[in-house]
DNA sequence: CGCCTTTGACCTGCGC
DNA sequence: GCGCAGGTCAAAGGCG
């Protein structure tokens, strides 16, 4: 387990047209993402609406923390780092060859109930015991005979690992901690959100690294549905590459507006909400940015996302 | 009062 | 088949 090897592909680095960061980008498993964050540059993710005290700098070390990322063999991970703070053009990152969509989807009913509830039908609920937590335990059997029919559907994942001292970091999506575990070999447990829109299944999961106290993991897996409560902040797009852009799982992170205000606006909306720090361990109480979205709205059938933004979610 | 976190129990997948 | 670890549920309690 810890002895599996975060391999980035050097074809894959070598044939990029994004220069692999000082740190280069490992891809840790083979289902996802993994965005590196040396967080001197806590610019990244402030960029990505997080708003971090960014207090050290580091290296990740990728390699120590995958066992708990990939651990479920599912996700892969790419990485994203950024060599030179303050400068967005100076942000290099990797990306792996992306592997979206691959849901686990044993039974072929499945993909039909699926189908039909779209993305607006939490997919995974069926599967969980929360749709028998009203059954009398003498439906077990047929319960499980469900769950031989239908397999837990992995999103894509994506992870950031951050240095930060705050672990759940702001994203601008509200989200609701439902679980929270120790993780073996971590004196740190893992706390696990879902995102408060009732029709959203984006998940994710929070850890620290026990190499490294300073660093914090957070998975993220499942498109959002939904607008955020207001930001992915402008500036934090610019630093979306086109290929991250162009990878729909990646791309769904960031809604038809956001991907709107890459182009409409820029600076104008990237200041800080200081007083969601002051709740930085509980939810993440939506941040009040305004979007820009509003003024050019028709960018997600322009074209402009039209690649990027699955159909199910333009009508969020 | 509504929303959130906490936390123990339960479920599931996987390796041995 | 068993045990472990990860993931999820849901009741209870806290907070604004």
């Amino acid at each position: 387990m810890a002895g599996k090897e975060i391999k980035a592909d050097p074809e894959f680095r070598a044939s990029s047209s994004w220069e692999c960061g000082r740190h280069g980008s490992e891809m840790v498993s083979d289902h996802g993402y993994l965005f590196g964050i040396d967080c001197r540059e806590s610019s990244i993710l402030g960029e990505f609406g997080w708003n971090i005290p960014a207090e050290s700098t580091g290296f990740v070390d990728l390699d120590r923390i995958e066992p708990d990322l990939g651990g479920g063999g599912t996700d892969g991970f790419v990485s994203v780092d950024s060599s030179a703070p303050g400068s967005h053009d100076d942000m290099s990152c990797n990306i792996m060859e992306p592997m979206v969509g691959e849901e686990k989807v044993e039974a072929a009913s499945v993909s039909a109930s699926l189908s039909s509830s779209s993305s607006e039908d939490p997919p995974e609920r069926p599967t969980d015991s929360a749709a028998d937590a009203g059954n009398p335990p003498s439906d077990t059997a047929s319960k499980s005979k469900k769950k031989v029919q239908i397999k837990r559907i992995r999103q894509p994942r994506f992870a950031f690992v951050t240095k930060s001292e705050v672990d759940h970091l702001e994203d601008g999506y509200r989200w609701r901690k439902y679980g929270q575990k120790a993780v073996k070999n971590s004196p740190f447990p893992r706390s696990y959100y879902r995102c408060t829109n009732s029709k959203c299944t984006v998940k994710k999961r929070v850890e620290r690294s026990y190499e490294d106290p300073s660093v914090v993991i957070t998975t993220y897996e499942g498109q959002h549905c939904h607008h955020s409560v207001g930001y992915p902040r402008p500036a934090a797009l610019n630093l979306i590459t086109p290929h991250q852009v162009q990878d729909p799982a990646f791309a769904s992170y960031f809604t038809p507006s956001t991907i709107t205000l890459q182009n409409s606006v820029h600076s104008t909306q990237l200041r800080p909400h200081s007083h969601q720090l002051g709740k930085a361990t509980g939810a993440s109480h939506g941040v009040d940015y305004h979007q820009g979205a509003s003024s050019e709205p028709d960018l997600v059938g322009q074209g402009l996302l039209g690649d990027i933004v699955s159909p199910g979610m333009r009508k969020g």
